[in-house]
DNA sequence: TCTGGGGTCCTAGGACCC
DNA sequence: TCTGGGGTCCTAGGACCC
């Protein structure tokens, strides 16, 4: 049987929250980056910005080249998670299959509901409408509409922003004509250049090629691909929630050139390490797999991960395992880049054994800090080493007394 | 004026256990 | 003593996405 699928995509997200917020906003170019320092890069552009050329992931020192009236705007990741999840529940009351894809995205299986709205273009307005009334009209979608996901994706592109873009069965070939292979979502440069290399340079190319030699060079993603050639997709949407779904919490940052040694680094990762404890925390979530990323001066990165055979959410110990893993990972001559990712999570909860004494006095000390800090501003309390004083670092080791052990 | 920062999924090999 | 095969966990690395 024939399925609708929707892909609901928030325009210019982060940006259009931010207009919504403060109307001094509206109407102007605005970019939302990490840091407002000219030397990050835009995490999302307002349409006013995206008119004069400004796209995500440009500098921002470009991007104001582009446009000299830019303004620039820190983004609040919390805000827009908690946005986010407002956004899928209004999704989910048009179905319960709903996959989240990112922050700002998400795939609908409307089929057992179409019938209900007469066509399926009449849901998207409804949907539209909840949208608006709940956001507020500087704060639209663009949706596409098709018989699987990679369709409803490639559709929901076509007419941004606040477009609604249906792919018929019967047009899907010629749609596919007009498409780049990169324009496949799942399809990057990387696999493009090798299907160059075939001789497959179109998306139909693609779907008339042999099985047989896609299976060869892509193993067992060559019948996927093939597939996509033919605009085919049987996956299925998957319903999650976007909490459920964490599987990882990291940060990395890229060091500015005065920190570029080995020891340089160091309080650069013990900030890296206590960001890290505190997201856990905050998901109530213990990681017990670690990993530790460096990126050199060629913009290789490498990287090596540790389980250590308990669970941490401590800033301290995260770093302490980070200078363990660095003893064999090494550091390159000329650090670029350092970041730490904490994986193999379990909800907190999910311990049952009693702390022993230093160990619950120390969550004390970390649960009166995080409070703090979230009452007065983040980093009203800090340790020591986060100053970026070298000789107050922890050590390897510290923090991994006997007592301190499961 | 090279190239941010947050993620996901997949593969393949080795260790270890039954 | 030698043998096979399956399952699971861990790690490294690649590719892709927003």
């Amino acid at each position: 049987m024939s399925r609708t699928i929707l892909h609901v995509d928030m325009d210019s997200y982060f940006a259009s929250v931010e207009q919504q917020a403060n109307p001094n906003l509206r109407g102007k170019p605005v970019v939302v980056t990490g840091k407002p320092t000219i030397k990050s890069v835009v995490a999302a552009a307002s349409r006013e910005a995206k008119k004069c050329g400004v796209e995500s992931a440009m500098a921002t020192w470009k991007a104001r080249r582009k446009c000299p009236d830019l303004i620039l705007v820190p983004g609040d990741p919390d805000r827009y998670e908690w946005l986010t999840n407002n956004f899928f529940d209004i999704l989910r009351t048009y179905s319960p299959k709903l996959e989240p894809f990112g922050v700002d995205e998400a795939f609908l299986d409307v089929t057992a509901r179409v019938r209900d709205y007469r066509s399926p273009v009449n849901l998207v307005k409804r949907i539209k409408e909840d949208v608006e009334e709940e956001f507020g009209n500087w704060i639209t979608c663009s949706v596409g509409i098709a018989r699987n996901k990679l369709l409803a994706k490639l559709a929901s592109d076509m007419e941004k922003p606040d477009g609604v873009t249906r792919i018929r069965d019967d047009d899907v070939s010629d749609v596919l004509k007009e498409m780049s292979l990169t324009d496949l979502c799942g399809i990057g440069s990387r696999t493009e250049k090798r299907l160059n290399r075939l001789g497959i340079n179109s998306v139909p190319e693609l779907g008339d090629f042999s099985e047989k030699e896609l299976k060869e060079e892509f193993g067992i993603d060559g019948a996927r691909l093939k597939l996509m050639g033919q605009g085919k997709d049987p996956s299925p949407v998957l319903p999650a929630s976007y909490e459920e779904e964490v599987k990882s919490v990291g940060n990395s940052l890229t060091l500015p050139e005065y920190k570029r040694t080995s020891r340089k680094a160091l309080p650069v990762l013990f900030k890296l390490a206590q960001k890290v404890g505190y997201r856990l925390r905050k998901k109530e979530l213990m990681a017990g797999t670690l990993k530790l990323m460096v990126r050199d001066g060629e913009f290789n990165v490498e990287g090596k991960q540790l389980t250590p055979g308990r669970y941490v959410d401590d800033g301290n110990l995260i770093y302490s395992f980070a200078l363990e893993i660095k003893e064999e990972l090494g550091f390159p001559a000329t650090p670029t880049m350092v970041g730490i990712r904490a994986s193999k999570l379990r909800s907190k909860g999910s311990f049952s054994q009693p702390l022993l004494p230093d160990r619950r006095k120390r969550e004390e000390l970390l649960r009166v800090m995080d409070e703090v800090n979230e009452e007065y501003g983040k980093g009203t309390l800090y340790f020591a080493a986060q100053t970026g004083a070298e000789d107050l670092l922890p050590s390897v080791g510290e923090f991994k007394r006997p007592g301190d052990l499961n």
